[in-house]
DNA sequence: AAGAGGATGTTAAAAAATAACATTTTATGA
DNA sequence: TCATAAAATGTTATTTTTTAACATCCTCTT
């Protein structure tokens, strides 16, 4: 049948950038080569597919994904998005706001409100993204840039840091569980947190539920550190009792 | 020219989403269509644009251009490749390089070997495009985000070379003059510069011929402050007898 | 079961791409 | 400046891919 060929087709190009008309005669050797085309015809005149000598091409992801930089930040896109906004209607006129590295950072980013706000954050892109929306005053922290977190850390960054006036700190851990706290894979990034938590004035720490009971190497922050708590799911009750505790605003 | 043959192929590009070899063979009457097929196949190596069948067509628009980033980016591709080209012969195993903003250094960035290098950039795309090339330790320099030149800049940036040794430093000037020295259009960036030709063991200034002859704002050198002068063309005797009087090395 | 219409197959001709080599132009160094 | 190497472009024959036109087969409806 037609349409399952079309699907397979469309797997195929999600997969690699490039599929040639030889490999698809492989892969479905009960048709012609003449049917591939009609099929792959069809595809570009739905807009789908690009046709190129020999075969079709995807359509390009965008930028982001091209770089390999945001490896998952297709990942739940919609509950990054909600957390975002949870997050950015705490963000008062003229404050000084520290953002964290990450995709869910990135969601705020592109909603962050123009307030009149002095920024700061380890993320080079998530700078970028401010930057280009209107043209507020974006600190960009300096130290050594990593790969794999894009964001900046080492010494420098540390230092960066102790010049500067934090109101507010969006932070995202990468793992959350009642005995180590708040904790991430990374030395040097742990180390930028926990001096960000120390620094600023109030810490708004958000992660969705998937991050709960997790354990991670390094932990920045315990609970009695925070301020606000923004999730996306109530948490179960021992958690929400020792929010409360604390006097932790819970978020979801 | 094939430079501009090039250049022509990826204006037409920006404004039709894809131009045949037909179009191509009407618009240079005075080339085959081989070395249209050539240039395409050039292009395609590049990353720039998709062969199709009968053509090539343009990759939608990245976040980068997207975003307005780089405005001119698109403009002399060739020469600022050229320039890049140049450079990167310098750069020796294990050294510290300082890169500057912009779309040259992007050049240079693209085509950065691989050699142990520690790097210091003040331009976060710059920082990034190395990053992923390979994972060689890169530190961005921290400040303010300026959305025209995308670069940092200001008194943490200043203070960051402080702790830096450099041993390279590629540095593109806005304009040259022989009154006038080496200079931008923004005060902070002039410092920048400032700070980094003082800092650094070898200065390398970049510019094409275009930029010759012309005065802005902010000095940020002179001639004698510099070691090696890279450029497009041979710039005229004058120029020359001064560069070989301060013992400038010139490549073009 | 006949027939319409869609999907697929077949084939020859047209178009486009490739490869290999020839020629011209441009850079480079003595 | 000239000689030479290297890069760019041209030429041509061959191969690959696409197109087009028509034939066949399948499937559904009546």
């Amino acid at each position: 049948m037609s349409y399952d060929r079309r699907e397979r087709i469309r797997q195929l190009l999600q997969k690699n950038e490039v599929v040639k008309i030889k490999d698809l005669m492989v892969e479905f050797p009960n048709v012609t080569s003449m049917t591939i085309r009609r099929d792959l015809a069809y595809l570009e005149s739905m807009g789908e597919i690009i046709l190129v000598r020999g075969g079709a091409r995807a359509y390009k992801k965008n930028a982001a994904d091209e770089a390999g930089y945001f490896q998952r930040a297709g990942e739940n896109i919609e509950a990054k998005r909600h957390l975002a906004e949870l997050a950015v209607k705490f963000i008062e006129p003229g404050r000084s706001v520290f953002l964290d590295s990450g995709s869910t950072i990135m969601e705020i980013a592109k909603i962050m409100p123009d307030l009149n706000l002095s920024l700061l954050t380890t993320d080079p892109l998530i700078a970028l993204e401010i930057v280009k929306r209107y043209n507020p005053t974006v600190n960009l922290m300096g130290g050594v840039l990593s790969y794999g977190n894009h964001s900046v850390s080492g010494l420098q960054a540390i230092n960066y840091i102790k010049n500067f006036n934090i109101d507010i700190a969006f932070i995202v851990p990468s793992a959350f569980s009642l005995e180590s706290g708040f904790s991430c894979g990374n030395n040097s990034e742990c180390d930028i947190k926990h001096s960000i938590v120390k620094k600023s004035r109030e810490t708004y720490l958000i992660l969705d539920s998937s991050k709960f009971e997790k354990n991670l190497p390094f932990t920045f922050a315990q609970l009695e550190d925070i301020d606000v708590f923004i999730t996306d799911k109530k948490p179960d009750d021992k958690i929400c009792k020792i929010l409360k505790k604390h006097q932790i605003k819970l978020i979801y």
